[in-house]
DNA sequence: ATAAATCCTATAAAAAAGATAGACTAAAAT
DNA sequence: ATTTTAGTCTATCTTTTTTATAGGATTTAT
């Protein structure tokens, strides 16, 4: 399961994207709009910012902002920034990987040969996918 | 990522399955081969008894064997049992569903829709991988 | 200068995961 | 019958992770 803190994410995310118009926007106004805790979101907007997904403006006028359009922006990324590891196991974790200790050769692994299907299903989804493909169809 | 449980839980029923001639195994010959502490693994073997995986015999030349053949046993109930859901969000989940508070619509909630693709990729791969599947390749 | 807003870091609280303990029950050997 | 062997059950402890909060520092517009 995704942690409340990526949700939130995507939520804020959301929002930002369906509100490009309106230059930017407080975090205050996000939290109100989706019943997030101000402070925790103040955070991970942060993130979001330090990872170069948003932009912000500080003191009167200021706000979050897009740094990417919508399409630019793919949900594996949010997903790994504030979530870590997509795979199910670190012996298949692309970005996160860990040598699991009592596996004498992965190569032969059955565990490690389906959990890296897995992973490669669930990545082509969400590689391709984008902040775009989650905005309410109209 | 799995839990430690599930991954004991997967090395466990993989020795079972590897030793199957020689009848029931002792909850202290798995701990010992796949490192893994006695008396979590008991709980852990107790719970895939009481789900009807295992069996489980008492007193001198007990042990715990498997109920089926590794076919019969998917990757998903494992996962399933041990860990809980498998989908990335609790609207999208099928066996632990839970509504999400702020969503007007399922149907036009972008996020619904690609979460839900994620989860029939993983479970067309979980549900039909079996046990058999993740033994060592010879 | 002042007010408005984000920035930053620390810490607290709650929940979940991981691990352990010990008394109990059942089966087999003697 | 008694003893030994091995799983059963439930409770608790510890550690880690997640979720949330606090408050001063910094930047910007007016």
């Amino acid at each position: 399961m995704l942690s409340k803190k990526t949700q939130y994410a995507f939520h804020a995310l959301i929002y930002l994207a369906e509100n490009v118009d309106k230059g930017p926007i407080l975090i205050s106004e996000i939290a109100a709009e989706k019943s997030i805790s101000i402070k925790f979101l103040e955070n991970i907007l942060l993130e979001l910012k330090n990872a170069g997904i948003l932009g912000s403006k500080k003191g009167k006028g200021g706000g979050y902002y897009l740094m990417r359009t919508p399409k630019e922006i793919p949900l594996a990324r949010i997903i790994r920034l504030l979530d870590g590891p997509i795979a199910l196991l670190p012996c298949v974790s692309l970005n996160y990987y860990e040598r699991c200790e009592n596996c004498k050769d992965e190569a032969i692994c059955g565990l490690h040969e389906v959990m890296s299907r897995v992973r490669d299903a669930t990545l082509k989804l969400l590689e391709n996918k984008s902040l775009k493909d989650i905005l309410t169809r109209d």
